[in-house]
DNA sequence: TCCCAATTAGCCCAGTTAGTCCAGTTTTAG
DNA sequence: CTAAAACTGGACTAACTGGGCTAATTGGGA
């Protein structure tokens, strides 16, 4: 197979994007005008792509419909993101989350830019106590704008999944988190919050989560107990 | 080197376009045939030519397309499976590894299990110490099948990226990644082998490598400095 | 003089592109 | 609720692209 060839890089990264996520199961793809721009390649060459993904069962035809990923029921891949409430249930745990603050506030200039709106302008910050089966395991903090969260604030968020609510209440879907991720020592405060030894190592994670669309809607800053979590990902290389 | 030649002058002279700027980054070079005619040569000639600006990465060719002035500009987001060394470039640093183990023995019954060999079938075993600059950032053990990655034995992987030798030595490809990551303390060894006092966090990476078709092919055990090293991942929420 | 390598012109092929038109679907405006 | 507008994939055309090849030509050195 050449690797020149325009119509094989086009199949190669809608393959990627589909083995990564970044195509959700059971979305539409863009038109193929769209997707053909992105891409960098002709209409007909995006097609003849397409015909190859589609016999291979990775994606579906629908005339004058679109493209779509099929969601695939059995043979599930591993999920690569899951949120803590997630992890805990598929353990077979109970999560529970403790609501330590819950308020509106003024954006700093850091998260302004990151959330993309302007300088000041209104966040809520929640920051919380998360633990499975009782066991404090991490401190959360999160901050997204008021203006696309505001029913946040009116919203019970003990033992709830901050996922799960911001889907249900506030018509937000988390589609991607940049994540990042590293060990440091816990602080006084830290220690005593998550109820372990000072100078104990914690994972400390900071995300960035956007929409489908590619806004960005939340911060999250979580500290882990470094001898009670584990963060798990599966990681696709790209061809 | 003789400038008479017409492939020479061709060169010479297309070389000095892409230097002036005159075939701006990212563009597309008039067709073979036009570019021929305006050079005043053959267009076998003109290959030639091309052929030599291509190895020198000053073009790039695209079959049934055309030929590529390639944009140097570096700000895709990681947001896949990147090797250390991939990481490290990236960043501008020079990745180091310095090899201090490489030898064959019998698979342990996890690791056995993990691979799906048969247990205490012989295994390679790599431990390698991981530095960018010179600076020391990681601890790698690695383990894979023997009849696999025979090759390894024989090659020297002092500063070599274990990935790409994998793919050109043995032919395996990496394609998804398994990856576990957790906060813990340094031991006596660890901190002497990465330079850090002891008790300082770590950041330790637990990782499964499958191929495309899902075969696993190596164990891999990573421990970072935690003040020298982040990672960092792009993670889709599946529907 | 002969020889050989570089160069040339020419050919066909399969892949790619930009474009058009169509019929059906979805969204929007009223 | 309906009708118009905007999009969608399907199908097709004509022009162009580099890839690969052949045979003729050129020019200089032995």
């Amino acid at each position: 197979m050449t690797i020149s060839g325009a119509a094989d890089r086009a199949y190669a990264a809608l393959l990627h994007d589909l083995d990564v996520g970044r195509l959700a199961s059971g979305s539409r793809l863009p038109g193929e005008r769209d997707l053909a721009a992105q891409l960098g390649v002709s209409r007909a060459t995006l097609r003849v792509a397409l015909g190859r993904l589609e016999t291979e069962g990775r994606v579906q035809r629908s005339a004058q419909r679109g493209w779509f990923v099929p969601r695939h029921v059995l043979g599930e891949a591993p999920s690569t993101l899951q949120s803590f409430t997630e992890m805990a249930r598929a353990r077979g745990l109970r999560p529970t989350a403790t609501v330590l603050r819950q308020e509106v506030r003024p954006a700093t200039m850091s998260e302004a830019e990151r959330l993309r709106v302007a300088p000041a302008s209104p966040v809520i910050q929640i920051d919380r106590l998360r633990g499975m089966d009782g066991t404090p395991v991490c401190f959360d903090v999160v901050v997204l704008p008021e203006h696309r969260a505001a029913p946040l604030l009116t919203i019970d968020l003990t033992d709830a999944s901050l996922y799960e609510v911001l889907q249900d209440a506030c018509d937000i879907t988390i589609h991607r988190s940049a994540y990042t991720l590293m060990a440091m020592v816990a602080d006084a405060e830290i220690s005593r919050l998550l109820d372990m030894s000072p100078n104990a190592p914690i994972l400390v994670g900071d995300e960035v989560a956007f929409t489908a669309d590619g806004t960005p809607v939340l911060l999250g800053h979580n500290r882990y107990r470094g001898d009670a979590y584990r963060f798990e990902a599966d990681l696709f290389r790209r061809a």
